[in-house]
DNA sequence: CTGGCGCGTCAGGGTTGCGTCAAAGACGGT
DNA sequence: ACCGTCTTTGACGCAACCCTGACGCGCCAG
């Protein structure tokens, strides 16, 4: 059965969603605002993500950063905002499709459809979302990391930058790659941040942060994440 | 570099497609017609397609049902039509995206990038990045080597130097290749360099650095990396 | 035999890059 | 408006890397 997560704060359209797709034997999950909805994302692990781009509490183009951040799980967006701009946007943060409203059922259904079609090969190949070493653990899906049992705090700079060496657990990530994934696409020189950041979340992390296990320095290069 | 197929019988639009794809360092097919466009597809073998539902020769579906016959590249629906049961003929025959007419070129650019990005590999299943010899392995994809299974430390012109001599396995590279792919277009005479720099790679990686079995001199030409 | 050429090896010095610390600046919440 | 947290920026020491020059060896031609 595949789950759908529903993500809008108009009770109306929650409510014609959940029939429509309740009566098509798609198991549904709805959130009225971005913080439930990765919360719930991150708990029940849905087939497909239905957006609405206008939500209470946060922007909707960080709640699907918040998502890509540890899953390929296809985003299906629905907003009022016909223009250019806003589906340039939230296309290229990580959404797989863009729908404006006022919307029709069959065509929505249609795009979610395809949007599972194709997604469903390659669902063998899980993400991992649980990165364990011998001394700390990374929950990319509740964005925590826990070193011997206890929670650590990271700011956001340095959650992005854990994210990001995770993700290439084992591969070489040029700093020129991280600095542009995480402080943006005008970055690239700045090497003095990563120094900054990497000896911090080594201070947090590793066992002995003067000589590092899992977040490697390959000078010259950049930095790699080991296991 | 990413191939895309345009399949349009209006030429302007064909024209303006070509020329904003080019410019954004695509590379473009186009076909005119349903018979040639799969044949493109066949030889060309695109990374995704573009398809004008209105064709001269067959029926636009009949295109997206021969392609996906045999190939699941991401097809993106142009049409004049808005009405939603086209949409959905389109979608459930396989396509993955479905854009009327009039569309801003912005908006199409940024469904494209969507569909190219969500049909690229993450990690697993990819190329041929690994080389093994009898001693040493390269991971081209990690930027990682290990020799009898312990990594081996390069440093950034080190590894350089092997990456473009392990490109081309087997060949023989010339000394003003190696100069100037290594340490740029301005070099090509500086041959101690190559000197210095293959002896350290001979000896953190052969066997017996004085007699190399992979990392072959040919006097007076270049080197030539065997397996 | 001898000189020249190309290649391999080695070691020293200038330069770059990295880790660390500290402090100033920006931001958000109370 | 104040305060705490996060980010940015600068300075410094140290290690590693890159370049360079010198030397030895083998090969070939004169």
């Amino acid at each position: 059965m595949t789950r759908v997560l529903v993500i809008d704060d108009e009770p109306q359209i929650v409510r014609a969603l959940v029939i429509n797709l309740r009566a098509r034997k798609y198991e549904v999950d709805a959130a009225h605002d971005g913080a439930t909805a990765l919360e719930l994302a991150a708990a029940h692990h849905p087939d497909v993500v239905v957006l609405d781009l206008g939500l209470p509490d946060m922007d909707g183009v960080e709640v699907i950063k918040g998502l890509r951040g540890w899953t390929r799980v296809p985003i299906l967006v629905l907003s009022a905002r016909h223009t250019s701009d806003e589906k340039v946007e939230a296309l290229d943060a990580g959404a797989d499709d863009y729908v404006t409203k006022p919307f029709g059922m069959d065509e929505l259904l249609a795009r979610l459809r395809a949007a599972v079609r194709r997604a469903e090969p390659t669902g063998a190949g899980e993400d991992e979302v649980l990165v364990e070493t011998d001394e700390f653990t990374v929950d990319l899906a509740a964005k925590k990391v826990q070193k011997h049992g206890k929670d650590v705090r990271l700011t956001p700079t340095e959650w992005h930058l854990l994210e990001v060496l995770v993700h290439n657990t084992g591969r070489l990530v040029s700093q020129r790659q991280l600095l542009q994934e995480v402080w943006g696409p005008s970055y690239g020189t700045e090497t003095n941040y990563l120094r900054v950041y990497m000896a911090q979340l080594r201070r947090k992390l590793e066992a002995d942060p003067s000589h590092p296990k899992h977040f490697v320095t390959e000078p010259g290069m950049g930095y790699r994440f080991e296991r």
